[in-house]
RNA sequence: GCGCCGGUAGCUCAGUGGAUAGAGCGUCGGCCUCCGGAGCCGAAGGUCGCAGGUUCGAAUCCUGUCCGGCGCGCCA
């Protein structure tokens, strides 16, 4: 549509009503109108333009329509003050589409992109010292929905798992072991939650001797062991909500690999670390940063930043076109020495994202509850799903934008659980299904032929038109990376379906009304389809009974 | 103090410069001879934090200001 429309600018360009001048002319925009009298679409290509030819809009609007050349059937345009276009589809090729949907079938919606990517996508990655909390539920709903709003339009997706297996955390929660093991006091940076002790009871021998003997520190021979163990209870968890990573990947194998000394060694020929106070700096400033930052500090020991550059430079080794960061707020400090690391190494800034998502406040009954590991007082992800269930707990953080800070009132999520719409959309689904299935029984048969000669009342019409927008809403989120407007349309196409439920019988046995069976039993088949492909995007299952 | 993100209906949130600002939940009032009532219809409920500005047009852009969250380490 945007491009009939852009023809037609070109159009009246060279037709000589509009002056031929200047730059290139701004993508045209069209809009869904909120209003059926305004009709399908909608733009204001009109109205940009006036300021720019020096010719009143409505004029402009008159020519664009007039140049404007829509398929055949399809639908007509008309000028509305002060300067819109509004173009209304025509009912008999709205209902030809009921065809289009189905003959498309599950590929309905999922519009390939014109240039696919591969796209690292990176998320969750919380460190392995206690099981995933609720804490981590935004970013793994919102990281999985994304990937799979990508894959619909075509991209290669790699959804990645980035971890400390060294570091200091990694070593309290070993010490934490130990002391729940001998009875000590937990020491101050510890962890002090209940599975500590749970590990330390189902602590093995051998690792058990190993740590007692060896030379090396019984802490690190410990929380390599309890990080492990706690990394796979993760993965369990991730795969109760149906999130798959392909690929987990260790701050260590940056080190043991050369990623973070090769790149660093590139930063330094290309003049851009210098060291100072026996610490070697990067000069991030030079790319936008407000300061230097320190790479190796005075002691030797490389900076979790120093980890950031190797691993930008591992990942684009391995040949992605694109890579997202999926961070919790809490670190968009970091982004923009990030920025300029990958900037400094050579990489395209536009290939690079860093998507923050906004902190989730987590209450009970009104008060805010604590999410914190070290102090062994959170509520599990595995605990939110016993309650409240995969379908609904996605849905819940899947139709917030990622900049939405969001209060998470647990025990009103446990009671609203039922109401969820989520089961709203489930229930028209299933309602799907249950007309197809007495269909059978009654040996009606969908027709699209007569669907696209039937199908004229109004909850028909507005029932169809909205399925016609899915590919554009999964194309839309892919490319805003905003994946929130898709749950919203389920919700939409759902509600669209109850009317028509209400309004238009399908099957029945008034002969008069009969004969619209065939044609609206395809266009159930057609929003059962649309529902199964949406819900399938969420992730979301599409039951057909409830 | 500086920076980033928010402030929209009772609650939780949509709203990518357009036409009369929406949804879910909650509240109130209706609807079960009929394909699934986990449903449908209707109503109430808004100075879009506040004040200026930009323009044909601002919840949206700019400036200021108030409130909230987060960040500002040779921590991660």
């Amino acid at each position: 549509m945007r491009t009939a429309v852009e023809r037609a600018r070109t159009d009246a360009v060279v037709s000589g009503v509009l002056p031929a001048d200047q730059a290139p002319l701004p993508p045209v925009s069209i809009q869904r109108p909120a209003r059926a009298e305004h009709g399908d679409y909608a733009t204001n290509a009109a109205m940009q333009l006036a300021p720019v030819a020096r010719i009143p809009p409505m004029r402009i609007a008159e020519a664009l329509v007039t140049e404007l050349q829509l398929p055949e059937a399809m639908g007509t345009a008309e000028v509305a003050p002060p300067g819109f276009i509004n173009i209304r589809l025509e009912a008999g090729w709205v209902a030809s589409q009921v065809g289009a949907i189905l003959r498309a079938g599950t590929g309905y919606g999922r519009v390939p992109v014109e240039h696919p990517r591969s796209v690292n996508v990176e998320f969750v990655s919380a460190n392995p010292t206690g099981p995933l909390t609720l804490g981590n539920a935004r970013g793994a709903f919102v990281g999985d929905l994304l990937c799979r709003v990508l894959e619909a339009v075509g991209h290669r997706v790699t959804r990645e798992y980035y971890f400390n297996d060294f570091n200091a955390q990694v070593r309290n929660l070993g010490l934490s072991v130990l002391a729940r093991r001998t009875g000590d006091p937990i020491p101050e940076d510890g962890y002090r939650g209940e599975y500590v002790a749970a590990l330390a009871a189902s602590l093995p021998d051998d690792v058990w001797a190993a740590a007692a003997t060896t030379s090396a520190d019984a802490g690190e021979v410990l929380g390599r062991w309890a990080s492990e163990r706690v990394r796979t209870g993760i993965e369990e968890s991730l795969d109760r909500l149906g999130v798959h990573f392909d690929v987990w990947t260790t701050e260590g194998s940056l080190y043991r690999d050369g990623w973070v000394e090769r790149a660093v060694e590139e930063l330094r020929k290309a003049g851009r670390v210098y060291e100072e106070d026996g610490a070697v700096w990067f000069r991030s400033s030079a790319f936008g940063d407000d300061k230097d930052r320190v790479v190796y500090r005075s002691n030797g020991q490389p900076t979790y930043f120093a980890s950031d550059i190797g691993y930008l430079a591992q990942k684009f080794s391995r040949g992605f076109d694109e890579l997202i960061y999926l961070w919790g707020e809490d670190h968009h400090g970091t982004v923009a020495r990030n920025r300029a690391a990958a900037r400094a190494l050579g990489f395209d800034p536009e290939s690079v994202h860093w998507l923050l998502m906004a902190w989730v406040r987590f209450v009970r009954d009104g008060t805010e509850v604590g999410m914190s590991k070290r102090a062994g007082e959170f509520v599990t992800l595995d605990e939110l799903l016993e309650e409240i269930g995969p379908d609904a707990a996605r849905w819940f953080f899947g139709s917030r934008a990622t900049t939405t800070g969001i209060d998470f009132d647990i025990e009103l999520a446990k009671r609203q659980s039922n109401e969820n719409p989520v089961y709203y959309v489930q229930y028209a689904h299933a309602r799907c299904c249950s007309i197809l299935r007495n269909a059978r029984e009654r040996s009606v048969e969908a027709s699209t032929a007569d669907a696209a000669v039937l199908l004229r009342h109004p909850a028909e019409q507005a029932l169809i038109r909205e399925l016609l927008r899915l590919p554009e809403v999964l194309s839309d989120a892919a490319a805003r990376r905003e994946t929130h407007e898709v749950p919203k349309y389920c919700l939409e196409v759902a509600g669209l379906f109850s009317q028509f439920y209400r309004d238009c019988r399908v099957l029945t046995d008034d002969p008069e009304e009969a004969r619209f069976s065939g044609a609206r039993l395809a266009l159930v088949d057609a929003v059962r389809l649309v529902l199964a492909n949406t819900l399938g995007t969420l992730g979301i299952a599409a039951p057909e009974t409830m």
